[in-house]
RNA sequence: CGCGGGGUAGAGCAGAUGGCAGCUCGUUGGGCUCAUAACCCAAAGGUCGCAGGUUCGAGUCCUGCCCCCGCAACCA
């Protein structure tokens, strides 16, 4: 029996076109998912779409379309978006699955029945034309941010989920889990921010939003985002219906990656609601930074808009998934924001991608053909020094890149341990110097040592890729004839079948001139 | 005094417990030739937001101030 590992992203709400944001936070868990899988873990990773509401109701309005016909639409995209992207997850859920509907309505009841739910009035800011309720914040000069007209304060019967009862709950959770909530400045801000001030309960139905699942014993009332969503991380494993062998095989979660603007839902509505239902938590909760775009740089060469300009829908396409794959993991640094220009990812195609591994890769390839007929040499256990500073940093590059993923899922910093290993390489070859003894009959031993050193070196740090760049990884252990490889075989050096061909490789990653591609992009940008 | 994060080389960032200011990219010079003008080596480049203070010695501790960015309870 393999170790489980469930990891989920938020429910993304698809009220316009994903963006590069949403990708962000699906490949990390993608990212981790199949970092996770060469583990040799049982992996579920799940997805998927939050798709009722207010708003959702509106934006198939403004197009001409009901509901369905408008997420139908968004999904097919975001779905062929995960495609190009390669995720590879196990689960897509949409909140208007019929299982989904049923099972909320059912948690609802369980709810209602243990009397953590009651019906009281929700008090709120009312737009009378525009038939809904604005919170404080959501007012712009005080007025309705749709119609700008005045509001007024109305009151609707409404059910409250009892979120106060689980302040000090909450707290022994974070105290007695210090791992529950990651980066643990967040567990602070919670603290502080929203527990010691003293919880309010949570309304958690509208009779004014129409657009969702009806409370099934009372359906003029709709039940709110937080017990239609939230659920999905249960409910997606089948939890409330007949088959619920996901749910029993995989809950709890391992990891909730979140964007850090949703920590407060899933650090303590979500736990709160987890323990009325006296159901297990997940293990943790992780709040990433932000992608951030833009400034001035950006705006610069560009004096429209810059929504085109990091269209993943164009990037991927025109530089390889992998390479988008690579800055969105990364460039962000772990638990902070990180900003992304198209000048950056250009550049870190070039000097990350095609200069560091893409010519490894390259040059190697090209010394095995040209001196052993592509012939994989035998494999020696090294002597000299230089050989077992290479095979030292690949075992702690390895190493690392596990503690990493593990410990804090920082995919940045285990992606540039990878890169260790290449860059190592490349200064291998500069010191032992193949192509020198090459030249030399006597030193033929030597040069077979050597090219079999870096083929090891190139073997142990594709595997490892594997999980953050599928494509061009697959490539490789492919023209080196290795299949279901996993973490263990980075350090096997019996590997490679000595005395076998590789096959012929090109180009991973084409050097790009950056200045033309910023052009390019730009005029692609402007044009429609 | 609402809470929190941040201001360190041209850019993006590291710098627990105070002790000669580092990394990646870019720039400049050199080397190599297996390779995608790639690779390797070296150099230049910083009043570490501002002003005080503690100390033999402070990005690193204390005080005050300035600037940027999130969150601020039913918006996802």
């Amino acid at each position: 029996m393999s170790e489980k590992f469930y990891i989920t992203t938020p429910i993304y709400y698809p009220s316009r076109k994903f963006t590069l944001g949403n990708c962000y936070t699906t490949v990390i868990c993608d990212a981790v998912a199949r970092f996770n899988k060469l583990l040799g873990k049982d992996v579920f990773f799940m997805t998927g779409t939050d798709e009722h509401g207010q708003k959702i109701a509106q934006a198939a309005k403004n197009a001409n379309k009901t509901e369905m016909e408008y997420l139908d639409e968004i999904i097919a995209d975001a779905k062929s978006l995960w495609k190009l992207l390669n995720i590879d997850y196990d689960k897509f859920i949409r909140t208007t699955d019929d299982y989904h509907v049923k099972s909320v309505q059912k948690i609802f009841r369980e709810l209602y029945d243990k009397g953590y739910i009651y019906k009281s009035k929700y008090k709120g800011k009312y737009c009378v034309p525009c038939e809904s309720f604005w919170t404080e914040s959501q007012l712009v000069d005080g007025k309705c941010p749709d119609c700008h007209r005045d509001v007024i304060d109305q009151e609707e019967e409404a059910y409250f989920f009892k979120l106060s009862e689980f302040g000090d709950k909450l707290l022994k959770l974070y105290k007695d889990n210090p791992e529950f909530l990651k980066p643990e400045s967040r567990v602070n801000e919670m603290i502080t921010n929203f527990i010691k001030p003293g919880l309010d309960d949570l309304c958690v139905t509208r009779t004014s939003v129409k657009w969702g699942i009806p409370v099934d014993f009372d359906p003029k009332h709709t039940i709110y985002v937080w017990i239609d969503a939230l659920t999905n991380y249960i409910t997606g494993l089948g939890y409330g219906t007949e088959d619920d062998s996901l749910y029993k095989n995989y809950w709890p979660a391992d990891v909730h990656v979140i964007g850090k603007e949703i920590v407060r839902f899933h650090a303590i509505i979500w736990p709160a609601i987890l323990m009325a239902l006296d159901i297990p938590l997940p293990k943790r909760v992780f709040g990433h930074g932000w992608l951030l775009f833009g400034g001035d740089k950006l705006s610069k060469s560009k004096t429209t808009g810059t929504a085109e300009c990091v269209d993943p829908r164009i990037l991927a396409p025109r530089y390889t998934a992998d390479a988008v794959r690579y800055i969105l993991l990364r460039e962000i640094p772990f638990g902070s924001d990180g900003n992304y220009t198209t000048e950056l990812f250009l550049n870190h195609i070039n000097s990350d991608l095609a200069n560091n591994y893409g010519n490894l890769v390259s040059r190697t390839f090209s010394m095995l053909k040209k001196y052993r007929n592509s012939i994989v040499p035998k494999f020696e256990e090294p002597v000299e020094e230089i050989d077992k500073d290479l095979f030292e940093t690949i075992t702690k590059s390895a190493n690392d890149a596990k503690k990493y993923i593990e410990s804090n899922f920082d995919v940045s910093k285990a992606l540039a341990s990878i890169f260790d290993i290449f860059s190592k390489a490349n200064k291998y070859i500069e010191v032992t110097e193949p192509y020198r003894l090459a030249k030399d009959e006597a030193k033929a031993d030597r040069l077979d040592a050597v090219l079999r050193n870096l083929l090891e070196a190139i073997k142990a740090g594709t595997i490892l890729l594997s999980a953050f760049l599928p494509d061009c990884s697959k490539k490789v252990l492919d023209a080196l004839h290795l299949k279901n490889v996993k973490f263990k075989d980075v350090l096997n050096n019996d590997l490679l079948l000595t005395g076998e061909m590789v096959d012929e490789l090109g180009i991973l990653f084409p050097r790009l001139d950056v200045q033309k591609e910023l052009e390019e992009l730009s005029k692609i940008a402007e044009g429609k």
